[in-house]
DNA sequence: TATCCGTGGAA
DNA sequence: TTTCCAAGGAT
């Protein structure tokens, strides 16, 4: 066993973290559902989402059986909405083609969508003891600091050599407690900034460390210009209810319900009303308000249209009037959702 | 293969 | 306020 992976088992044994709603079981389905909620989203941030869909869906034939609908609204806020239509997709597949027992080897795994090569390892090894490796975000910033790699590991040609560096120090034995080692580690001690060398069970080996390059590795994200969109949105209210359209399937914000959208200004609302069959009634500009992506700002300007009654309105699949104390029953974007609690 | 896909915490 | 990016995957 590398001297690496065996200082890290030992070390896990009193420095680990033991107590995270995830662990202390090997079920496959949690264990699945906290891999996909944790990829590229904050521990803290996961913990509550996490608990309220264990309530709803305590099983993956449950989750299975549910409409994608109910899976979104769970999902309102966390992000990366993919992640929800895949893991739905997933369950499905499970219960069909695996009469609900979830595939024990990474190489099925992988095949499920939303699964890639390091979360099926990462539920190949906690819960099935396969000898695979895993490399998030957490590994790559450990191996990169501890073996000196230089290089952005976005960068394919860095990813497959981290990818080889992990698998080339698996243990033989402790396959279950080596990745939640090393994410341990990456998580509490090798952070982004200030690592707490000083505790570090594998300073001694860490080449960063030893040229005191510890701020420097991993190479930063190569620096990129955010693009600026604004957008304006129609807040049409009636009686206590308001007129939301869902969403394409699949791009920004898919499946989940939003505000109409529309041209900018005064005309594009009543423009925007027309097309969606309601009587022009007076609209006011409301206080924009800014919405940061990873890959774009957007500035969102809602425009009130108070309706006196709710009109009949022709068969729209898209639209749909949604009771104000009821908005938790349908996916929104975080912003959107914003918009609607402040009034 | 580079880009797209959310949100909020931390510094 | 701005910058960076976190238990990544799909296309």
């Amino acid at each position: 066993m590398s001297e690496f992976a065996s200082r890290l088992i030992a070390w896990h044994a009193e420095n680990g973290r033991h107590d995270l709603p995830w662990q202390n079981t090997q079920d496959p389905y949690r264990v699945w559902l906290s891999e996909i909620m944790l990829q590229q989203t904050q521990v803290d941030t996961v913990i509550p989402y996490y608990q309220r869909f264990l309530e709803h869906f305590p099983t993956v034939t449950s989750l299975a059986a549910a409409p994608l609908e109910a899976v979104l609204a769970l999902w309102t806020g966390l992000g990366y909405y993919a992640r929800a239509r895949n893991l739905h997709r997933a369950a499905q597949a499970v219960v069909r083609a695996h009469d609900g027992i979830f595939p024990r080897s990474a190489a099925q795994l992988v095949e499920l969508p939303g699964i890639g090569r390091s979360t099926a390892a990462a539920i190949a090894s906690f819960c099935f003891g396969e000898r695979v490796a895993i490399l998030d975000g957490n590994v790559k910033r450990v191996l990169c600091r501890q073996f000196g790699i230089e290089g952005f590991p976005g960068e394919r040609a860095v990813e497959l050599r981290l990818w080889a560096l992990a698998e080339s120090l698996l243990p033989a034995t402790g396959i279950e407690i080596y990745p939640q080692a090393q994410m341990d580690l990456g998580a509490t001690l090798c952070t982004r900034s200030r690592p707490r060398c000083g505790e570090c069970p594998v300073s001694e080996t860490c080449v960063a460390r030893r040229t005191a390059r510890e701020g420097d590795l991993p190479a930063r994200r190569p620096k990129k210009a955010v693009p600026q969109r604004s957008c304006g949105v129609l807040l049409v209210k009636a009686g206590g209810a308001v007129l939301l359209e869902q969403r394409p399937a699949t791009g920004i914000w898919g499946g989940l319900f939003s505000l109409p959208e529309m041209v900018e200004g005064e005309s594009g609302a009543q423009t925007a009303l027309r097309r969606l069959g309601i009587a022009v009634p007076d609209c006011r500009e409301l206080p924009s308000l800014r919405h940061s992506f990873t890959h774009f700002t957007l500035t969102l300007t809602p425009w009130l249209a108070e309706l006196p009654a709710m009109p009949v309105m022709a068969h729209e699949p898209v639209l749909r009037w949604v009771a104000l104390d009821e908005l938790e029953k349908v996916g929104l974007p975080a912003p959107i959702l914003k918009i609607l609690q402040a009034r």
